[in-house]
DNA sequence: CGTTTCCTTGAGGTAAATCAATAACTGTGG
DNA sequence: CCACAGTTATTGATTTACCTCAAGGAAACG
């Protein structure tokens, strides 16, 4: 018993571009059902081909790869409205891993019907293929976060990155936002270590600039962070949402 | 007077998929025409928004991010094959630069006509999300050499990656290929010094694993060069040419 | 030839890693 | 209800991988 796209929640959110009632008509068939996961739940695995495409509707996740020596790199956290999965809707391979850190809300689509979408579909391939572009500018810039700016500005980066995203989500109450990681997982997206990241959040929390603690992010001046972490480009508010 | 596609030098090498008939007619209306381009000139630049997209033919570039001060994170080497400005295609804003490194011949494709590819081509459009999926996870791949890998991983993790990607393009000749970059392009792509980068490149050629001199990259090694950068699974041989 | 670009190497400095210890919680089982 | 182990955050002390500075050499070039 799943809800149907049109009564989606996070649809309406300005962030999401609205879609034709045609469109949500073949999203509905597209959509096989909705899956709820526990927290720490594996999603998709490296090297496993997923016969299911996902859109989180509902908490929180991380897109990571591992090392054979169990170093961790997180490539992104993942939010509500994020696609998941289409990697290996496309290449019929994953190369990283998803899990959820919260308990989380999934829409299952089905990757049989991709092909179905790309012939009947071409607006929502095309939305589709700038997801898929978007993620990589994403990727873009957390390269040359962790590749050129210093831990500081790095971790400015990061939490005003997501500061925003939660925000155009309608996440944010009196300047903070759900935050429901763990430093480790902050380090292993930057490239620090756990004890410096606790040393860079420390002083940011000093200055009275941005405070992570208990799950929120507490953004005082959202300005500053964003001039400390050198962020560019504000996203756009018209993103496709499958 | 341009080749036509089933004329293209590249297409019919096993590294590239082998399209239909009516695909390549239908490349060749999209093909606009050809460019060359001198050394050292720039082909899309951040913030625009290009009325074209390319595919290199020939020659060699590089894909990079620029901060306000100047720094500036190489995304990666384009080589011949890979597609350029998928992203201002689809998201008509370009976050990154483009520049050739050497001459460059370029395929042109006229962006107004991508909607017409989505409409009627739906394999094509497919092979689109392919190619943006790819480039998603090789940035992933490159995410986690720079945040996780020490430097000497780093850089046989890029060696091994060219290598692989230039002999798939069977520019190979007696273990060595030709590689007409900096130093200075490859510590900025993997966010190492430039000093850093020649004492690790010397490491590599002491040990007579690979050496990088006068534009050519002989690897001597492979297999150690491979192993040394934690190189996990081989790009697949059906990528989709544009 | 002087100038510029790129590569190379040595010396010294520093941002961030590692090591180590403690505290605050959480859950678990006796 | 308490002892205990496990997880996460915090902070100080020490080490190190990599950076910056500096200088020289080899080509390429106008």
């Amino acid at each position: 018993m799943s809800i149907k796209c049109r009564f989606c929640p996070i649809r309406n959110l300005p962030l999401f571009q609205p879609l034709t009632d045609a469109e949500l008509g073949f999203m509905e068939d597209f959509k096989v059902g909705e899956m709820t996961v526990q927290p720490d739940t594996p999603i998709l695995s490296s090297g496993a081909a997923s016969p299911q495409l996902f859109t989180a509707l509902k908490g929180f996740g991380l897109r990571y790869r591992l090392l054979s020596d169990g170093r961790r790199q997180v490539l992104s956290f993942v939010f509500p409205g994020d696609l998941i999965g289409l990697q290996a809707g496309v290449m019929n391979q994953m190369t990283h891993n998803v899990e959820s850190t919260t308990a989380m809300t999934l829409c299952v689509f089905n990757r049989n019907e991709l092909w179905t979408l790309f012939r009947n579909q071409p607006q929502r391939a095309y939305d589709l293929t700038w997801i898929a572009a978007s993620e990589e500018r994403f990727l873009g810039e957390a390269l040359t976060a962790i590749g050129q700016k210093s831990a500081l500005e790095s971790v400015c980066w990061a939490l005003a990155r997501i500061y925003r995203r939660l925000e155009a989500l309608h996440m944010d109450e009196r300047k903070s936002v759900p935050l429901p990681y763990r430093q480790q997982d902050l380090a292993d997206s930057l490239g620090l270590s756990l004890v410096h990241t606790n040393k860079t959040l420390a002083k940011l929390r000093s200055r009275q600039i941005a405070s992570w603690s208990d799950g929120r992010l507490q953004v005082n001046d959202i300005q500053a962070l964003e001039e400390m972490g050198l962020v560019d480009a504000i996203e756009p508010h018209n993103r496709p949402l499958m």
